[in-house]
DNA sequence: TTCGTCATGTAATGGGTTACATGATTAC
DNA sequence: GTAATCATGTAACCCATTACATGACGAA
């Protein structure tokens, strides 16, 4: 998921660590909080011995040792690499039911104009189911159980059954918009408001 | 966290913990997944070891050696003691930058009922403060970096944004109840719709 | 020249899940 | 009696945060 981010992020330009933090924690902000350095740099490094990402300057052929990573300051910007780029879409097509949680659907959302109509009304629809079963759950919490709950958790309840709706109504638009666009002629921007 | 939605649902009555999970995640269920079993089980133990829940059936006094634990099977019923309830009270009372985040606000606002008119209020502000400066940044981001978007990021900025806003109204509505009901007298129910 | 911010990195720790194993109870 | 579900528990693992340490660089 950090994967999918990171190579995102770097196909669309080279880029250093603490940039791609904070291109993160903006491009994802509706979804997750900013990634600490604890765990993006050692990803980085772990993308970089699979050969999906290289420091930029290096040939892409990238056989030569990578020099002494210890001791090595002053920024370090990185690209993707042919491999990164097949790694990326792989990761990207890969649908299953983690897919249609919160962190994993919006990184997949954020990269949807890499992928096919196809990929997208997949995750789109799962996104929808997972969510309209959320809404059922506080429907009946509201519906059989309201007299025992006191004020607050009531309240608590009605308010996550309206953020429920309001996605799955969000979803909808969404859902019909790439059904109406995957009919017409496929025109160079996939997307129209 | 844990510790004090547990508390706070073996304030209301005695459970086991399976059933504990299965409340955890109605009453929670806008907040968080439902809690596993890896976590249940260790927690109520370590609950019940500082003294804060026992096995219900058992004197108060709870001086005695608890049975082994391996080996016993069928369901246990905890039960809150005094020293919990006053454990409980702390928690729910001490509010800081972390009692803002998603999950734990979940938690403070289901037992509001058993808090001051004071400490909701700080609770809620505080909130409100944390989902503004969420909404402040969706917006800034939509009117600074718009163009360079495509289109799919900046629906769900969009829809960012929106969630935000709506939940910055919802806050203020909870705070003007509680305004209201703090200075009329205070009734028996200090919720009012 | 020193202060703040940019930038990279590691170690300790924590909070949690998954997978597994087992036993008790209920419904058929 | 057997299948499903209720119920408890452990061990292995994972992902991420926190705290810390270091260094580069531009602005005052």
């Amino acid at each position: 998921m950090l994967d999918l981010a990171i190579l995102g992020l770097l196909h669309e330009s080279p880029m250093h660590g603490y940039e791609l933090r904070k291109q993160l924690s903006t491009k994802l902000g509706a979804i997750r909080a900013a990634i600490s350095y604890g765990v993006l740099y050692p990803t980085l490094r772990r993308l970089q011995t699979a050969g999906w990402i290289t420091e930029a300057g290096e040939t892409p052929a990238g056989d030569q040792a990578v020099p002494p990573l210890t001791s090595r300051r002053g920024r370090v910007v990185y690209k993707i690499t042919a491999e990164g780029k097949e790694r990326f879409q792989d990761l990207l097509a890969q649908v299953g039911p983690e897919t249609y949680e919160d962190a994993a659907f919006g990184v997949h959302f954020v990269f949807f104009s890499r992928t096919s109509v196809e990929v997208r009304l997949r995750i789109l629809e799962g996104r929808r189911r997972k969510i309209e079963e959320r809404r059922e759950s506080f429907r009946d919490v509201l519906a059989r159980a309201a007299e025992r709950l006191d004020a607050y958790t009531l309240e608590l309840q009605k308010h996550g059954l309206e953020a429920a709706d309001r996605e799955v109504r969000w979803l909808e638009e969404l859902i019909a918009n790439e059904r109406k666009n995957s009919q017409s002629p496929p025109a160079d921007n996939p997307w129209r408001p």
